[in-house]
RNA sequence: GGAGGCGUGGCUGAGUGGUUGAAGGCACCGGUUUCGAAAACCGGCAUCGGGGAAACCUGAUCGUGAGUUCAAAUCUCACCGCCUCCGCCA
């Protein structure tokens, strides 16, 4: 969300962003809506303090009769205030909903496009995995190796259901390991949130209002997480922190749901888009300067990238263009593996940035040494997501007889063994 | 799931319809005192909006939301959360 008194003050600066983002809400009509409604605001607080100054006389009063003509005036008055609230109420609806609408202004950095399409590639890392043989599919490598069983995960889940098994499990386990101790060198605190959440909470990172098609909701209206970024988000919520406490930086480790409901008929088959998995993600809350959220931006991605690195995957990095960029976006990369089937690069996950727009929707906010009490900044990147990874792992590390070479880092975590297979 | 109790500022704790944004205490900040400190004494100390250059004026906020009333921390309803007991359970 962002502040109403930036958008009235900075309408034109807010209506180029959401065309960069291709973003459709009308700020026009924010804009005088708003006016509508701090005119509105002023004739009722006239009103009421008007009531509470007489209130407080008809208390003080004695003379009966005054006291009977006093408060059949305020009976008045109340009936005019009754009618301008639901004026009110009416506009203040609308008024919400445009607000939750408008995006997160992107960085000037961020590439002109409609879609991933036109995302930027901004870094290349590694050779391209090139086989003297003809390469099998993760899919084909996994179930000679029963690593997954789709036929049964579809049987019971349906369409992208999944298990994994036997080796699959085993490295899932090593890569979650790895990844904890990575991220902890790293100076991140590990969590393990709720997965289940109330509603408000998927307000607050902006998967709602937007995303409610592409959640799971229980009968309790309740949700289940896409991201831990949403419960870890919610963990400060409505708190007051100390400037000295910040960065705060987590780790966060959650199973993650996801409908997919916009992406039928893509990635149908595999572990590249799947409706559950498991996920460690970064997160970082600290004060609300540009240059700091900056230079976290670049440390998260790096942090990424690293771990990538220590498992040798080649990958690329992209700078996400305006069109693919999420409402609370200021802007993100995408660092993609080599997938050597398919021979182009798959997104494994992303790093973003998001100025106040998620703290000021979570009220996260804090002292700052002036003892000014502002909304914190929040970012956020993937760690590790699997079972996606695998699919890239599996691939580029596969040798002619079907088997998979372990990474060297993910050696200890599997017991030392050398192979797959 | 059943029964009961509770929710007031950073903490504690008064307050059951009328100048109560809220007594008292603790904590915190400033001052007096002191070589310095403690103690004592004096003063200050909620948040978010609106108007204003400012002084200041004004609205809202006692878990949340609605309602009754001229007036609500106080009465009514719903929801949320916490505690105790019973049931169920990894």
């Amino acid at each position: 969300m962002l502040d109403i008194k930036f958008i009235r003050e900075n309408k034109d600066i807010v209506i180029a962003g959401a065309k960069k983002k291709h973003v459709d809400v009308d700020i026009e009509k924010l804009v005088s809506l708003d006016e509508e409604r701090l005119k509105l605001l002023k004739e009722i607080e006239d009103l009421r303090s008007e009531v509470n100054r007489v209130s407080n006389d008809i208390a003080r009063d004695q003379d009966p009769a005054l006291k009977i003509q006093l408060i059949e005036e305020m009976r008045l008055v109340k009936e005019d205030i009754k009618a301008k609230e639901e004026k009110m109420k009416e506009l203040m609806g609308e008024w919400h909903k445009l607000m939750l609408e408008v995006p997160n202004m992107p960085d000037i950095s961020v590439p002109e496009g409609k879609s991933e399409e036109e995302n930027q590639e901004i870094k290349r890392w590694g050779e391209q995995t090139r086989f003297d043989f003809e390469p099998k599919d993760h899919l084909e490598l996994m179930l000679n190796l029963k690593m997954v069983d789709f036929d049964r995960g579809v049987k019971v889940h349906g369409f992208r259901g999944y298990y994994l098994v036997g080796d699959g499990v085993k490295f899932s386990f090593a890569l979650w390991n790895y990844a904890s101790d990575f991220f902890s060198k790293k100076n991140f605190s590990l969590i393990m949130p709720p997965a289940i959440g109330k509603k408000n909470i998927f307000y607050g990172t902006g998967h709602l209002p937007a995303g409610v098609d592409d959640l799971y909701w229980t009968q309790d209206n309740d949700g289940l997480i896409a991201t831990a970024e949403i419960p870890l988000m919610a963990f400060h919520g409505g708190e007051v922190l100390s400037e000295d406490e910040l960065p705060k930086k987590y780790l966060g480790f959650s199973p993650c749901y996801r409908r997919e409901a916009g992406a039928h008929g893509k990635d149908v088959k595999g572990l590249i888009r799947v409706n559950e998995f498991f996920k460690f993600e970064q997160l970082i809350l600290c004060e609300a300067n540009h240059d700091t959220s900056v230079k976290f931006h670049e440390e998260l991605n790096r942090n990424f990238e690293e771990f990538i690195e220590s498992l040798g995957l080649p990958y690329r990095t992209v700078s996400a263009c305006g069109g693919d960029l999420g409402r609370g976006h200021v802007k993100m990369y995408d660092v993609e593996a080599w997938v050597p089937r398919e021979e182009k690069y798959r997104e494994l996950g992303s790093a973003s940035y998001f100025h106040d727009f998620q703290s000021r929707r979570c009220n996260i906010r804090y002292k700052d040494k002036d003892g000014k009490t502002k909304y914190t900044h929040s970012l956020n990147a993937t760690a590790v997501a699997t079972p996606r990874i695998l699919v890239s792992i599996i691939e580029n590390y596969q040798s002619s007889d079907g088997k998979i070479r372990i990474p060297e880092v993910l050696k200890p975590y599997m017991g030392g063994k050398e192979f797959i297979g």
